[in-house]
DNA sequence: TATGAATGAGTGTTCATTCAT
DNA sequence: TATGAATGAACACTCATTCAT
């Protein structure tokens, strides 16, 4: 099914995919500077010449892996359809979903926010597309919750911040320590449970606050 | 005062640390890749040919930033110094403290946290020398504290991560914001005092918790 | 009215006209070097494999253009077919004809002297094929002049170099110039009539000769 | 003689140079295109690195050579100190000089020459700076013999084109056609008497203009 | 026969490193 | 010890050519 166009199309829309999963892949693993276009090429199992069929440039690839995936994309999706929902437990499911999410594309991930510190346009770029809609949902989540009472008041854009920040710090720290961290020897559902509850809860003891 | 040699040695010593200040200098403003040895020979004002009398290698300049740039030992000597204190607002200043230090040497923090994501080696280097060190002391400073009773009891291992992890996530998200973030228009205290809010209080309701 | 077979060779032979047309229009317009083949496609509206059905290779095209576009071909005719005629304004003619089409096929011209200059195995084609018979055709022509009284006696070898290479080198001159020659605000008429000038009485007086 | 500073200026002056030599020799030998890189290291003794020390790009060898292989330099010269000599064999010898300098640098010439018809840029530069101070000179040169009834009244610029082109053309044609020119057998100094006996008296007989 | 995506050898250029001064 | 010109391996990228459709 389909004209002879139209699997042509497809055809050389897988491809992109193709080479761009492999960029990726050994951008991931060299690091952008390191990673030569012969290496992608052999990843992708395509010639040198091929890549260029498809992308500009070494930094094309490169833009084109952050606007191809932005790998929030489902997790502003998930925010945006538990907004309405009133589970108590919802923040927990988020920071559980977000943790997997972590765990599984972590080298990906973390190159990617590696690149993004060194390159302000690439920056610019993320804080635009990514960052962005991402808090200001995550704002008006928090928003929501304190008018409802279930969370106390506070200044909501530090708040969204402070917890989307304590995720990806949570991960970057795991990701360094490695093999060595005493994170290792938890199941990811009790992780998510604990992680949850220090951002619920806080440190200090309840009866602290008066 | 200091024999012929002993004045020499001090000379060479100040060389080396000029040499490896231009080059932490140079990489944070470039990153490692696009820094090249002439570029870091002007800004330590030497000859490039200067630089290899010093250092074996780029690649060896970048190992002897880490291991020469903790940056967290004043960290770890706050720590350590305070760890018998019981100053309830202990945990604000110390977040005050890491905020501010974080925020005036952003650049060069996050260049070696970018060079510690690309490079298994230093990440080990790092995670055995700098992190696993911090991280125990947060660890024993929560313990004492949880015993104290003021803080409420948590798995202080997880807490340390998230905790540590939140400062540096909060950081990074503003690095990436950049001047759009409503970060900006707060001043540094008002800034820490909210964060130490959320790490102390989390963001739920006291009155659900009973 | 032909066979099948004679209309599909008909059609062949203008397949390979078109494509080296356009080869000759783009290497006149971007040099030798820098065309490229998909240019060469884009230019006769063919795709780029269907110009190595009709051509071995690029350096095919250019030898193939060498063996077709035989600019002089019409000069040559002009002189056999003149070479009798006795008309005294016979060489105004020629050098009129000659400038004119020098003057509309300039680019090719010279994009055709330039690729001779380079290429040892170009030039010794041109030279046997082109350029011998034409020298010798106005040496002849030269010849018959001298001996009719017409031309004083003269080495007519040198003298058909010296013409040719002073209409060449006239056009040569004009086309490097470019806007701002002062050949510009001239008739082609004009011009040709003092360049034929210039050829039939040289510079000095009349009387200097004696 | 000469300060350490002043030494190295020197050499570093002579390496420039032999660059730029070696450069034009082999862009003379294989044409711009298809020189390489190596081929000029290769030629010039050095490194391929090394050429780019001194020289930003394999055009910027290309420009370079223009502005300092100016050819016609010494042609300018020549006429600027004979302008005012009144010797009717002048023009003889000046074609004589322009043969034998012709003869001896041709390849490099029509290399130049060649350059200068792919390239809109350099055959401005080439316009400006050699080619028309070389033809003001020529037209002021034959104004002033005009005027001094040596030679007859004309369009001195046109003449001066055809005069400057006829020798260009001249030894264009004698460099296609190479060894076989019947101009081979013939020295330099009687080939160049002929060529100024055209120049001077043209074709016609000298009755025939009554 | 026409197509154009795939190919990879070959190019210009960079830059960490060396070493003669 | 300081210097900076010389080095050449390594890279991103181009494009003539091929070949499956």
């Amino acid at each position: 099914m389909g004209t002879r166009q139209e699997r042509k199309e497809r055809i050389t829309e897988q491809r992109r995919q193709q080479i761009l999963e492999a960029a990726l892949t050994v951008f991931s693993r060299k690091g952008y500077g390191e990673a030569t276009i012969p290496d992608i090429a052999q990843e992708a199992g395509t010639a040198v010449g091929t890549i260029y069929n498809y992308y500009e440039s070494k930094r094309d690839l490169l833009l084109s892996i952050f606007t191809t995936f932005i790998f929030t994309r489902p997790f502003v999706e998930l925010l945006e359809h538990t907004l309405e929902a009133d589970d108590r437990t919802f923040l927990s499911l988020l920071v559980e979903d977000r943790l997997n999410f972590g765990f599984e594309n972590m080298d990906r991930f973390f190159f990617l926010m590696s690149e993004v510190q060194r390159d302000p346009e690439l920056r610019q770029q993320y804080a635009r597309e990514v960052l962005g809609p991402v808090l200001l949902l995550l704002e008006k989540y928090l928003d929501s919750r304190v008018a409802s009472g279930v969370f106390r008041p506070m200044n909501t854009g530090i708040a969204a911040r402070a917890l989307g920040g304590a995720m990806i710090g949570f991960l970057l720290l795991c990701r360094i320590e490695g093999e060595g961290s005493p994170v290792q020897s938890m199941s990811r559902k009790e992780l998510a449970a604990r992680l949850a509850d220090f951002v619920l809860k806080g440190l200090s003891q309840s009866d602290e606050r008066t």
